[in-house]
DNA sequence: CTTGACATTCCAGTAACCGGAAGGTGTATA
DNA sequence: TATACACCTTCCGGTTACTGGAATGTCAAG
């Protein structure tokens, strides 16, 4: 198949498949004699598993890794396991920090709300409680 | 104060510190003889406002906006008000997304491990899940 | 024979920085 | 005085995962 019906079957867009096989994450594939890329089976099983890896957050680096193994025949279950353990625990740790932002966010849109918004200089802005805003 | 203390006052790095001010979000502080830059209290609240910012997660684009209001003795504040609404709206949906992804890969961690560790071409494999993962 | 939908390569840009090199400055100490 | 050390400066390149767009080639249909 050529490369618009492959990014169809992996919801990878064409130009993704060209800059994952410009990184090596995906194979060169066949060429037609026009120069067409060519896809196969193989090539679409290989592209499915970076897509789901991809998909659950991990990083080109990481399925470089687990692809390699592959390639040299080892089965990469065991590191794929761990690396789904650290990905799930980095998220959730994420979604916490997010949770924590969003919560500001509504916060100070309220209060905003009870604020007059022709304050350009003054501390009655809530511009002004955005500079006071500390990262946590 | 010179830039090690700005970026102690402010939480930015120093490096973070120049990179503002060579794409124009800080402006350009006094140098002292020798080159140095020295920062006064104007600059410090302008910091201040832009990391508050950041740390809500405003990109630096609407951030520029706010202050080329401000730079005009507009007050941001009416629109400052719509982007935080609307930044709560969009962290909200990126945390729905994220649990999600976190659930997927709490599943496949637990169905991971029910599996062998070894299979390098079959279908018993946490591999193979992946491969089959579906993007939402 | 042209139109349109495909395909190709290559170059550049995005966001928000960080790392590191090469070199100047300022001060304390041996 | 020498030198060690912590600062400061600029500049260049790299990061992550792509996306956009230009210039060009291919192929089938009308």
């Amino acid at each position: 198949m050529k490369i618009q019906e492959f990014s169809q079957q992996t919801g990878l867009s064409a130009k993704t498949i060209r800059y994952y096989e410009s990184i090596g994450i995906l194979r060169s594939p066949q060429r037609a004699p026009n120069g067409y890329r060519e896809y196969s089976e193989q090539d679409l099983e290989r592209a499915h598993f970076v897509a789901g890896a991809r998909s659950l957050e991990l990083s080109l680096d990481e399925i470089s890794e687990l692809l390699a193994m592959q390639d040299h025949r080892e089965a990469p279950c065991r590191t794929m396991l761990n690396q789904i353990k650290h990905k799930a625990d980095q998220i959730a740790k994420r979604i916490m920090l997010l949770q924590q932002t969003e919560k500001d966010l509504r916060k100070l849109y309220k209060l905003g709300l009870t604020f007059p918004t022709d304050d350009v200089d003054g501390k009655n802005c809530i511009c002004h409680l955005v500079k006071e805003h500390k990262t946590r």
